[in-house]
DNA sequence: AACATAATGTAGCCTTGGCTACATTTTAGC
DNA sequence: GCTAAAATGTAGCCAAGGCTACATTATGTT
């Protein structure tokens, strides 16, 4: 019997841990779009009343093609609740979602204020980072902004 | 002949700037794959003398067929020079993108750790944020690092 | 030099999230 | 209550980035 024709490639040093990092920074891509969704529909739900497919589509800067196909998703998921021609409710996993989501937001722009970043930077920041602070992280923030 | 028989939704308050955020975040996430390519093939290069795609898949977290194809696109936007069964070198583009890449991720960790962040968890978050640091705020950090 | 195994490549499938173009339903205003 | 415009829905396209299954090439060991 034979064993190895050709060894194995072996990693040097750390891939696993990189590849971990990496495995879950697609992990939270794969929920970014429901924590925006969510969030914009609370604040608009807040704002006006009520959450239409229009203001979603003008808010997330994609078309109405592409709310309403996600809006289905979010349903499956049980996040929102959708009937044609309707307004947009959020499901109480929905509310919840989105509590967590603009309290996380908060904590993120005033963090990336309090490091002397202007508004409007801070704002585009906050929106692609906010997704990738991981609960340890976001206390250090939180703390770092209470001294 | 009549004007409108509907006002259309009026944005109430900012949804232009949430829109403007996300656009951004969107266009970051599109040059985050290479980000994560050209750093890791850097990395290897150093550490081995070449890199290999079986090195990339397991770095990287994916299968080879999924770096394989990529590696295809990466070539076509100019960043990598890949010849069958042969070793993946990095053109001067790639070169400077895994530069900055690797600059940028060593200021992102180091000030995550500066806040008492534990490395792991350092590690994973920075690896989700550094894609999404302006300019501006990387600048705060390092700023902050060296208080 | 043969050959088994590792490495690489290819075919084809899936989901997400963009889009345009066109169809249908609501609804404000006359 | 008609009707045009807004809002919503549907069909179908595209690229990225995952995957499995299978085919081909390189190469270390014998």
């Amino acid at each position: 019997m034979k064993k190895s024709a050709r060894p194995p490639r072996k990693a040097i040093r750390p891939s696993a841990l990189q590849a971990e990092s990496l495995q879950q920074t697609r992990r939270e891509h794969a929920s970014e779009t429901a924590e925006d969704y969510v969030e914009a529909i609370a604040d608009l739900t807040a704002q006006q009343g009520e959450a239409r497919v229009v203001d979603l589509a003008r808010r997330l800067g994609v078309t109405h093609v592409t709310v309403n196909r996600t809006l289905g998703r979010l349903q499956r998921e049980g996040f929102v609740s959708v009937q044609p021609y309707r307004a947009i409710f959020l499901t109480d996993a929905g509310r919840k979602l989105a509590a967590e989501c603009q309290h996380r937001h908060g904590i993120v722009v005033a963090f990336l204020r309090s490091l002397g970043i202007p508004e409007k930077s801070a704002e585009i920041d906050a929106e692609g980072i906010e997704h990738h602070v991981s609960p340890a992280t976001l206390a250090a923030f939180a703390r770092h902004l209470s001294r």
